[in-house]
DNA sequence: CTAGATTCTGACCCGCTGGTCGGGTTAATT
DNA sequence: AATTAACCCGACCAGCGGGTCAGAATCTAG
């Protein structure tokens, strides 16, 4: 039965998942997702070639596809304001789902390189390179409707995106290292005051 | 004598310190630190306990030497505005010094929980720490100066932080996911532009 | 019930690399 | 020249972990 495959090999990805998100990618041996999931270490293999495959997998049915609309966010008919804060509240939503510890998402962007399958590094880079120009694209836009002061876009492009992710980093991601205001829970951050913040640099 | 010594110690951190820098410290082996300084890899550990010994020592007199009078920049009677302005000309030195690529920075501020040596960890949070303390203390002095508008000061540093961090990363590191912009080189970015654009944000 | 296909398995393989160690080489001392 | 200490070395060791494969277990069909 088709259904029967799929489940034990979806069983598998959901394993592994759980696992990349909690110990991260490079501290997940192949014999703890069989341990976890209940099954032998062959079976892992029967199902896919290799741990990059799993992690591709995984890469493009959890991340990537929380960001396959956000071009649209170009073409909306509001003020690019609003655009800068509904791309804040895509990468909130989305890193909420895979960001559990900081592992996942730091092997994922920081270590690319490291991985062997150069589709997947080539994934990866693309996806950040498509946040980048999104930002870009809405900054440009503002600074020729005027909303936004004139100035360098690419460099706004890159202070915006900068500060966006070092936020989401402290927000959602348990990164000992920048665990610098330990006392403040996620939930106490003030999104608005922080997109006032990222924003007045913009404005004219 | 001890000038013998020395020199060939220090031979083996300059020539480890190319490695790291052009390798990243886990793609460099110790036989490579070896065979680079022209010596058997035995005579490595006639000079140092560990790789991750190596190390620390580099990032002590190195990295974290760079960062010795970061304090004083709170003590110093000029606008706060211009304290930020010196904490990223204190960030860009530095950094042009130690980031020929990715690979090492990143392994340091990201990866520093796969190091042994607890006190190594230690010692890297607590640059990353002081770092951001210091961008908080200049914020929230500027805030009571009246110099910055009344705003959330620790969000205002974390903001601060990423963007600095992020144009940093994009300035000195040739970090492939992050070539965002590859026509635009380094010394084409404005400085000025850029703290006007990261300060606005924090003005009344 | 039986034969063959399918699925599953873990012992095994193998390349890698940080670290060790016994013995060789050189230099200082007498 | 002989003794000894300091220095140097690379063959070797041991643990690790991704990936393999021969056979066991289970399922399916006739």
């Amino acid at each position: 039965m088709a259904k029967g495959k799929n489940t034990k090999r979806d069983m598998i990805l959901e394993t592994a998942y759980d696992l990349f998100l909690n110990k991260g990618y490079w501290e997940t041996k192949i014999i703890d997702i069989a341990d976890t999931a209940g099954i032998g270490k062959g079976t892992v293999y029967e199902y896919f070639e290799s741990k990059d495959e799993i992690f591709f997998e995984l890469f493009k049915t959890k991340v990537a596809a929380g960001y396959e609309n956000l071009s649209e966010l170009l073409d909306k008919k509001v003020p690019c304001e609003k655009k800068v804060e509904e791309y804040l509240d895509i990468e909130l939503t989305n890193t909420s789902k895979y960001a559990v510890n900081k592992s996942f998402l730091i092997d994922l962007m920081m270590k690319s390189d490291a991985f062997r399958n150069p589709a997947l590094i080539e994934s990866i880079h693309e996806l950040v390179k498509k946040k980048f120009s999104i930002l870009h694209g809405i900054i440009k836009e503002g600074i020729n409707s005027g909303e936004f002061r004139k100035t360098d876009s690419e460099l706004a492009a890159i202070s915006l995106m900068g500060a966006i992710n070092f936020f989401i980093s402290i927000n959602y991601m348990h990164i000992e290292p920048f665990e610098l205001i330990p006392t403040r829970k996620a939930s106490e951050w003030n999104r608005e005051e922080f997109l006032d913040l990222i924003l007045n640099g913009l404005k004219p």
